[in-house]
DNA sequence: AGAGTAACCGAACGATCGGTCGGGACAAGG
DNA sequence: CCTTGTCCCGACCGATCGTTCGGTTACTCT
């Protein structure tokens, strides 16, 4: 009745194993034999599960993209002030890049040789400009500073979030998401001066 | 007497089109095939010139790491108020991410597959530690918010900064390295947040 | 002109690439 | 018992990988 457990991959199980060996060797430096060890089951096998590379690669992506996009349809994201709708999105971005890192990871590596990662690329635009549109609203109210242009601000407030999947890694001892998502909340709207 | 100038190949000159082939695919999506294309020779041809695939990428990141490593033995790096040389370090390494863009790209790519690789990252890790030094010296000193954890300040401004390769293209009508270099010191130091 | 050599080439190397194929092991349902 | 379908396997495919090799072209120097 409830879904009988059966001890073999599903698409689900083996994507979780290939995205992680993708994010340690790079998609193009991972190799089918690779993945195979990894999963623990023969080259041709996982064939059985999925159509190939490719599908991994563009089902690891979507559900990071999906994660993204999500946000942007919450209502803290979609009503209120500009400013604080842009640190709901920041805060909420933290928050998918930590709980979805290694699917978010491999979305922030792909270069557009392919078909598949041309068309993440263009997703990612898309919810970039979202976001960039956010704070130009927000300078628009007065509430953010006005001497550094609306497009190298995003792009430098982007990069400071999607570097976390560069470093972040979700030890049980070490800082947890909401720690991340605090600093760079204070970082991104109040810089690193002490203010006295 | 002076270098008299031949119309071929020298391994720096090679390098530059490798690098920005490199850059494109990515290295491991990069084939020698791809490179003979791109530098109009053929693929036996650049054995000529280097000692294989690996030289070329050993090459661009040592120029990279070198480029950078200087920005630390600069006077205005040793001498001061330890805010104030972090400062200048901070707008250094976007001056040097500018002017020798692909070389850091690439650098700032690698995995950590190859011996090569490894080498990088563990040079790159040896520079991160040092300003993270500089930054701490200035929370001591009072001058830089102590709310955020010193290492964590770190990695975000890094990860800023270093952004700069995903998006920045020296356009010459685009903006230029020294406009960057104000906005991401205006950031980091002060943040988005409007004063008034 | 002739010798020397830097620059280059096409052909081929063994290895590995992503992917295919026919079939075997095994559990579920009759 | 036998059938059915899931899950998996070793063997193999043509293509491409980084690299090597023998040889040719073209420039430099004497």
């Amino acid at each position: 009745m409830t879904t009988a457990k059966r001890d073999t991959y599903t698409p689900e199980t083996l994507l979780s194993v290939a995205v992680q060996v993708f994010n340690e060797r790079g998609y193009d430096g991972t190799s089918m034999e690779h993945l195979s060890r990894a999963a623990g089951i023969s080259k041709s096998s996982i064939y059985h599960h999925v159509s190939g590379k490719e599908e991994l690669l563009r089902r690891a992506v979507s559900r990071a993209l999906d994660g993204l996009f999500e946000i942007l349809d919450e209502e803290h994201a979609r009503v209120g002030r500009a400013v604080e709708r842009l640190e709901y999105v920041v805060r909420r971005m933290v928050e998918v890049l930590t709980s979805e890192l290694p699917y978010v990871t491999l979305l922030l590596r792909v270069r557009g040789n392919t078909d598949t990662e041309r068309w993440a690329l263009e997703r990612r635009r898309d919810f970039d400009h979202r976001v960039a549109e956010l704070l130009k609203a927000a300078a628009a109210d007065g509430d953010v500073r006005g001497d550094v242009e609306v497009r190298l601000a995003t792009r430098l407030v982007f990069g400071m979030i999607n570097s976390l999947v560069e470093w972040y890694r979700p030890d049980a001892r070490g800082m947890g998401a909401r720690e991340v998502a605090d600093a760079v909340v204070v970082l991104v709207f109040g810089g690193l001066r002490q203010e006295r």
